[in-house]
DNA sequence: ATTTTTTGTTTAATATATTTAACAATTTAA
DNA sequence: TTAAATTGTTAAATATATTAAACAAAAAAT
């Protein structure tokens, strides 16, 4: 077991940031996808060799693995052109930083094209949201319940509720929401 | 097995500059000697808590562990009152620099009292002395061979050789010495 | 000179890291 | 929708790090 050594979220957040699965990683540094995420997990205490291995391919050298300040996400503001895009097609997401591993709150300015719709989607993660309509008309649909928002009307729900959003207006949707814990 | 990384020569510099065992390392650690053994001699491939537990002792971070100049005795001017004693009780041995695990060779200022004897040594490795007389008497034994040299006399053998210094004067008797490599 | 400690190293025993293979859950493709 | 691929996790198998114990060599003590 680990030594009270913080790696686990170090590594991830790496892996996270460049985007890759824990199988990439696994395969472009020669260890098992297995012992990937038991590191991840700090639920082993791997060796010096093994970590080179994979920090190889990042790549960082181990010294500033460890030197470098554990990505508590530091930066605070983030200006309206910094939001980083986790949607695509006709809706766009643009969240409040890139990288929320150590936040339970994630804050989004969505936009909806005329028409977009998210389809019902069966939440299985405990998690909640909100939000609050800017611009437009959203179409909201929570269990058999459909409610119509405008301008100024704002939901707030637990989302393993099965729900959907769909713009039904002619113009662009524009929301800003929030959900915790992160659920991307 | 390690995997190209120069753990071994790191901790074992911090140890001997610390001058300390691997046994009394391996007791303050709760490691066992053993190991530290293997680890200073790269014949394994320690996990991260180990280390840990090792350098805890020390006191150094992992990351200023891996960061720090793998120490190459980088000071490279020792002024006479810097040199450092190695020697005890009649004889003096002042060393320049305090670590020579990347040196092949060793210089020392000597000192023998009157009367001071190192007593027939079998050095058992491999390597070559040679010492100028700066002041004094010195008698040199070398097999079965006796010398006294006095000031201007120099002298140069291979150390596998038993052999033998001894201050047969009355006043102080003061050498340069040189070794290849360090013996001490 | 002869013990007695202390040094660093090495081997066999054992504890543990790592892998292989399977799993359930989600995403992508068709 | 269903099927196929990809995700992260976990359990049993296996490879390897770590320890305990013994060793030879050197230093300290008697």
């Amino acid at each position: 077991m680990s030594n009270e050594i913080d790696i686990g979220i170090r590594l991830k957040n790496l892996r996270t940031e460049r985007k890759i699965s824990q199988r990439q990683l696994a395969i472009k540094s020669g260890i098992s996808n297995a012992t990937i995420s038991l590191v991840e997990n700090n639920k082993t205490n791997p060796s010096l060799g093994l970590l080179k291995q994979i920090l190889d391919v990042i790549p960082i050298s181990i010294g500033d693995f460890f030197t470098m300040d554990v990505k508590q996400e530091n930066k605070i503001v983030h200006r309206a052109d910094e939001l980083t895009e986790i949607g695509s097609g006709p809706i766009s997401y643009l969240q409040v930083g890139s990288n929320l591993n150590n936040y339970q709150l994630q804050m989004m300015l969505e936009r909806y094209q005329p028409g977009a719709d998210t389809g019902k989607s069966m939440l299985s993660h405990e998690s909640e949201e909100s939000g609050l309509v800017l611009q437009g008309r959203l179409e909201l649909t929570v269990g058999d319940e459909v409610y119509v928002l405008h301008k100024g009307d704002a939901y707030l729900f637990n989302s393993n509720f099965p729900h959907r959003f769909r713009n039904t207006g002619r113009e662009e949707c524009v929301v800003v929401s929030a959900c915790t814990p992160p659920s991307f």
